[in-house]
RNA sequence: GUGGUUGUAGCUCAGUUGGUUAGAGCGCCGGAUUGUGGUUCCGGAGGCCGUGGGUUCGAGACCCAUCUUCCACCCCA
């Protein structure tokens, strides 16, 4: 729990720097508005929670076949998990668009849920932690939550790269291509290139439909891989600067670049033409984190998104947003050996409990120990010392008090450093100029 | 959703072709040390062998079901 809250903490931390406020929504949402949501695979990996009371009694007999089940799911569940935050998100903001001031930054750390066969990096609940600007269409929140993403790596001490795109430009390469209806298709197998190889990539999509000339066209650009981004841009201005959403594209792409240039970004940030990411909603930028040193897939990612809340009744409100996989990012730092030590330490000094008399001699000095900002407990039972300073040492705790009879009378404490074995008697303004 | 895999003490794991009372290391508890932990030595507790059924004279081992763990695919981020 303190390495989770290390990641949380850290992560807020940035989140609240950069002007954003937390918001949090509840675990379940109506069906309805998570359905269609996020593919029909998604559908698939949404959690359904059966109605209360004879959630039967108005279900007939033809309902009740087995090829009738996903219809009849819809009958017997109204509510469901959610399956990320951003969704959920959408239907608060629309929810609550009165008392919104626009653009509206928000962040959220919560749990969502995906009925997925865990594995390595996937997990049945897992925590997200989403930043959004929603009600502003300005390329400026592209660029600030690169740069929060940039410090909260740095902050965790993970090398990272940040790979960005635009569904603009991919949009204007299956319009290159002569397939735009194909869109998703293209992409999604563009997407496996790392991953099973250009050949395979071909497979795919020629088992969708897709000519060889148009392949050979396509190849231009999944070429451009291990180029530098200026390059990449540079062909792209050739191959598609002649359409007309691919120059819009180019120059969001352009401009971000351009703001990023002056700023003191750490972590590799990389033009992907390969980048689809899945989620059907994202219009313009899109972005992937992927951690150096582990491979698990990715660790951060994002988008805009122009017309998300218009299914819940909100029209032309543009929002763009990233979201940190806490538990992937926990297996990053665990294998990496990332954790700090100190996050594990929460208590700074312990007093040993030696009986009444003594409590009451220690129980002022605690309280002016937490008033002056120091973690500290009492041990509650007044048992062997052993056992006292086993807890102690079990705990990490750094310094153990000591008030019996002799310290009392002289007001005093005797100090033991837990790691030096060293003693000290000394009072407690002292100790407290000690440890701080 | 498809294919595979795992389950034995708090934890990590042994356990022979099916054969008496299921083991080890670590941890835990107690003692050596009555106001001193982390090292050492001695002792001790702790098990429905995932669950339910079956085969057998006999099952931790074999069979079926179910749950669980992990892995790959599909997919997702």
């Amino acid at each position: 729990m303190a390495r989770r809250n290390y990641i949380f903490d850290t992560i807020r931390e940035s989140f609240i720097r950069f002007g954003f406020e937390a918001i949090e929504t509840p675990a379940m949402e109506n069906l309805s508005s998570l359905l269609g949501k996020y593919g029909d695979e998604g559908d698939k990996l949404l959690f359904k929670i059966l109605n209360s009371g004879n959630y039967l009694s108005k279900i007939g007999d033809t309902e009740l076949l087995p090829e009738n089940s996903k219809q009849l799911s819809t009958l017997i569940c109204e509510k469901g998990l959610r399956y990320d935050l951003t969704v959920p998100f959408a239907r608060y903001v629309v929810q609550h668009r009165n008392d919104i001031t626009f653009p509206f930054k928000r962040y959220q750390i919560q749990a969502v849920w995906r009925a997925d066969r865990p594995q390595k990096g996937r997990y049945r609940e897992f925590f997200q932690c989403d930043v959004d600007v929603i009600g502003s269409t300005s390329l400026l929140n592209e660029v600030e939550l690169i740069q929060i993403v940039d410090d909260v790596f740095r902050k965790l001490n993970i090398s990272a790269t940040i790979k960005i795109n635009n569904r603009k430009i991919l949009a204007a390469i299956a319009e290159k291509i002569g397939y735009p209806e194909k869109l998703t298709d293209i992409t999604v197998a563009m997407d496996k290139l790392d991953k099973i190889g250009l050949e395979k990539v071909h497979e795919e999509l020629l088992s969708k439909g897709i000519s060889e000339d148009s392949l050979e066209m396509l190849d231009v650009f999944m070429n451009l891989q291990g180029n530098s981004n200026d390059e990449k841009m540079g062909c792209l201005r050739e191959l598609i600067g002649n359409s007309s959403i691919g120059s819009i594209g180019m120059s969001e792409l352009d401009k971000v670049f351009s703001y990023l240039k002056d700023m003191d970004i750490k972590n590799k940030v990389e033009l992907d033409l390969n980048l689809a990411r899945g989620l059907s909603y994202y219009t313009g930028a899109i972005i992937e984190v992927v951690a150096n040193d582990v491979s698990i897939g990715s660790i951060c990612g994002g988008g805009r998104y122009d017309d998300l809340t218009g299914i819940f009744g909100l029209k032309d409100v543009s929002g763009v947003g990233v979201s940190f996989g806490a538990d992937r990012i926990y297996d990053v730092l665990l294998q990496l050996d990332l954790f700090p030590g100190e996050s594990m330490v929460s208590t700074q000094a312990m007093f040993v409990n030696f009986g009444e008399k003594e409590e009451e001699y220690c129980l002022p000095l605690l309280a002016k120990l937490r008033a002056a900002g120091i973690n500290s407990e009492i041990y509650p039972e007044n048992t062997k010392m052993k056992k006292q300073m086993t807890y102690a040492n079990n705990k990490n705790i750094p310094f153990v008090l000591l008030a019996g009879e002799n310290e009392i009378k002289e007001g005093k404490l005797t100090v033991k450093n837990m790691k030096s074995s060293e003693q000290s008697l000394i009072n407690i303004d002292e100790f407290i100029d000690l440890i701080k």
